[in-house]
DNA sequence: TCAACACTTTAGAATCATTCTAAACTGATA
DNA sequence: TATCAGTTTAGAATGATTCTAAAGTGTTGA
């Protein structure tokens, strides 16, 4: 509890009820995919009522933040991943299903960066099913 | 034109004035990334005017059909490439900047495939700026 | 401890890409 | 050329996300 107030506090985020309670969600030791959607769910089943508005402010703080990574993988809801680390995805939109693939992926022959450009990452997607 | 006609039949798909037209342009023989937006901008420009439902019609009918291939790169807008070859891509969300990747990439160090799933496809996105 | 204020939260409205609806239209077929 | 299934379309509906602006709350300095 004090360790959150303090984790947030040194990401220059002020520890307010809500984002104590969503950062002990999420950062618990067990990485983890979620929504808005299926955090607000996961809160409200804990008892802990917090409006979508804030939901969605408190992802996107904590993404400034680079606490968390956010996934674009489906067309109509956006994904956020506790696992900072580089690392890539299985990903099943059939099963709306999403692994970690935290091994060394290594690609191999990329063409030249296009021109006053940087590559800021890479992203592997491994499509499952069809 | 009657090419592209017997093009949308051998897909099954009744050669009617605004598929005509689409397939025209999509498939002039330069690989094109589009959005519904931005077709229907094209489109414009060309004198086409065809309803944003049309289009959006035409693109999941061609994309069913396997004629596009759709890609999630940001949550507001899908796009939709016709180049239908394994492929990958460099994009940059700032510039809206989308450029294929045809050299042949080999991602190496894939773990095992999770149980009962079967490999779809493997989508390399290089990401450029931040 | 507390006043003061900047930062947060929130309900509800707004946005915006996309999908849906159901009525009018049109290619294909006999 | 009549018929009908497949298409197109305007406009409404949807749904995730963002915005607004009013009420609430950490933080700070005295």
């Amino acid at each position: 509890m004090n360790d959150i107030k303090q984790f947030l506090r040194s990401n220059s985020l002020r520890p307010t009820k809500q984002r104590i309670v969503i950062a002990g969600y999420l950062f618990d030791g067990t990485n983890k995919h979620v929504t808005a959607e299926s955090l607000s769910t996961e809160l409200a089943k804990r008892k802990h009522i917090i409006s979508l508005a804030t939901i969605y402010n408190t992802l996107h703080d904590f993404y400034e933040n680079g606490l968390l990574k956010k996934l674009i993988l489906s067309s109509d809801r956006v994904y956020f991943d506790t696992n900072t680390n580089d690392h890539h995805h299985f990903y099943s939109e059939k099963d709306q299903f999403l692994i970690d693939i935290n091994k060394n992926i290594k690609v191999n022959g990329l063409p030249k960066t296009p021109k006053n450009k940087k590559i800021n990452k890479i992203e592997v997607i491994v499509h499952l099913d069809k």
